[in-house]
DNA sequence: CTATATGCAAATAGTTTGCCTGTTA
DNA sequence: TAACAGGCAAACTATTTGCATATAG
């Protein structure tokens, strides 16, 4: 049930994925590439109808694994706004979100958390591994939509 | 079935529960009382469980509500942490959390994202209103125990 | 031929809602 | 006795899992 393999798959994809022992199936190519051809983070659900578009026969529980395979082999992450359905986004270079309040649009900065954190000192016997830094406000067209 | 009324509720509970319309109930009360007991960041159902200890009757959909209403009148913060479940704080100074990937513990730091980002600058026509800033390492304990 | 991955559907977790009843002012 | 709230159970959303089948190597 595996179809057609991709024809240009680019050898980074499969080579990440073979790092959790996974393969390149055409399933998780096209998820992936729904991810690239957008990337205004959409969910699960939203990524499951762009694949169908090119694929009909793919199911919302493939998407689900799919995506899961390329967060765990480190081409996508994860973003969690709220309780609501987690978000993906193929940018792995370190950035901050940007979530708009009027339109719920997310938005990737080019602001690295530890760069803006430079300064930040942790209260003594606590180590920071990772930090996250989000901001909420309006983006450009909420703000016209505003004044306008 | 609302019991018997608290019977030493701060003014301040009241009138927040009153700026979104609602009353103390002993419920609410309780609530909000086991999050002050403890601020470890419990999740609505390990509320409802403290809760129990002094409230027998009370149900679960009810911590909810409580909760929802606490939130929304500005006495509590919702902590979400990835896509698990919503933990709540009573501690309403601005703060950052500190996530402990060790022990999954949660910790209020006494840092402002404000005060660290002072020099942070949006990118053209975004409109910065609230920063956010988690940070994601390891608690005291959990580094003891490792080198220990 | 065998390991791996898909598709479907059922299960699960967290949370919310509807409805009826009880309590308080 | 009206208005508000609680308790219970059912509904709902996002996600995960079990299982039979299909495909690639």
């Amino acid at each position: 049930m595996m179809g057609t393999a991709p024809t240009a798959a680019p050898a980074s994809v499969t080579e990440k994925l073979a790092t959790i022992g996974f393969g390149l199936t055409p399933q998780r190519h096209q998820v992936y590439q729904v991810l690239l051809d957008r990337p205004d983070h959409p969910t699960a659900e939203e990524v499951f109808f762009r694949a169908k578009e090119t694929r009909p026969e793919i199911s919302l529980a493939t998407v689900y694994n799919c995506l899961d395979a390329l967060v765990r082999c480190g081409l996508v992450n994860q973003v969690n706004v709220d309780r609501s359905a987690t978000r993906f986004c193929p940018n792995m270079r370190e950035h901050t979100h940007f979530f708009c309040e009027g339109c719920g649009g997310i938005f990737d900065l080019d602001l690295t958390a530890a760069d803006a954190l430079g300064g930040l000192e942790m209260p003594r016997g606590f180590k920071a591994m990772h930090l996250e830094l989000s901001v909420r406000g309006l983006c450009r067209d909420c703000i016209s939509r505003q004044t306008g």
